[in-house]
DNA sequence: GTCTATATTGCGATAGAC
DNA sequence: GTCTATCGCAATATAGAC
């Protein structure tokens, strides 16, 4: 069929990438992988970085999509920065090669930085900003909190604790729910961080 | 001279593989931006994949050496803390290749990465929780934080932002102190977040 | 220690049969 | 739409002159 060929190849190639690299696979791989001729990228893609542009946007797509339904849930900001981190820490156990792209693209930027990460960032990174902002319109966060670089200091929590999990997993504690008290501590020293407090 | 052309492989070789990652970068480029002749890789370090340990080795001997100093400084555990932000902010804007090579093995991993990476960060990895050990013992961190989650959580801040700094360049306050303004808000959430509060 | 020249391997892409 | 075969090129590594 026709669509079964270029879906089993994006689907061998988004791990592949993810862990190796764009210039640390080559096509035989790729195609091998995908239990497909290697000519075959070339007739569906145009090429390799064709195709790995089309995983990188179609993992954008999905990460888009999952943060502008908690954009738009109508919840009040404190509850919105709350399922904006659990929703990425579940993001990242459900797929865990989307985050792997994303930093492979800022680590080691290839031409689709520019023409594919960025335009899609600049539409997501507006989301927690907005609600922070909320949050201190409404006076309950501190007023000398920055929208900007506190959505940029949550982010980080959050992303980056799985960017370094295959080296944290040797020394954290041996907890079998260790992302979630991950996430519930970082969002109480978040969120008690962002507070307006009644002396200070 | 002999230490002359190692010192310029390796020094040359530095940027080249933060930017472009182990498979990106040729022993042709390499030699070529050292200005030595490519024979010569293989000559000193026996190959492409020796030079690129050497250099992630030498960067990592100075990232823990900086820490150290801090960890043994003596000084209270919130002081310690903010030096800990504030000394990896300073190193990240002076040694900018230092957290992509970093960043690159933990997203693509070569073997490097448990030969050389994973002993390194063993030693580091010990420095911040201490801090936060010592801080809820003195009775001024709260009794809830668990040292290993929360220095993650702020090492995750303080990395993080020197990761995505070339896409949030276009995004954040255009200050001219952008990356000072940014660890101070970090601290200043982080700290008022694991300290211990009146009431809650 | 440094060079040139080259051996060898693997790459991405494509022509052409089916 | 899929295959085999192969082209042209660039990769790493090394042998041997200087």
């Amino acid at each position: 069929m026709d669509k079964d060929t270029r879906d089993k190849l994006i689907e061998a190639a988004t791990p592949l990438f993810a862990w190796k690299g764009f210039a640390g696979v080559s096509i035989r791989e790729l195609s091998k992988a995908a239990g497909v001729n290697s000519a075959l990228i070339s007739y569906y893609f145009g090429g390799k970085e064709g195709l790995y542009a089309d995983v990188l946007e179609s993992s954008l797509v999905y990460l888009l999509n999952t943060l502008e339904k908690i954009h738009h849930s109508g919840l009040e900001p404190e509850r919105r920065i709350e399922l904006f981190a659990r929703a990425v820490s579940g993001l990242h156990k459900q797929k865990p090669f989307l985050l792997r792209l994303l930093q492979g693209e800022f680590v080691n930027p290839t031409v689709c930085f520019e023409n594919i990460v960025k335009p899609y960032f600049e539409k997501i990174i507006v989301f927690l900003p907005a609600a922070i902002e909320e949050g201190k319109n409404t006076g309950r966060f501190d007023q000398d909190v920055n929208p900007f670089y506190a959505a940029m200091a949550l982010s980080s929590m959050v992303n980056f604790y799985f960017v370094v999990k295959p080296l944290a997993d040797h020394i954290l504690p041996q907890d079998e729910n260790r992302d979630e008290e991950y996430i519930r501590q970082v969002l109480k020293i978040y969120l008690s961080g962002v507070r307006r407090h009644g002396d200070a």
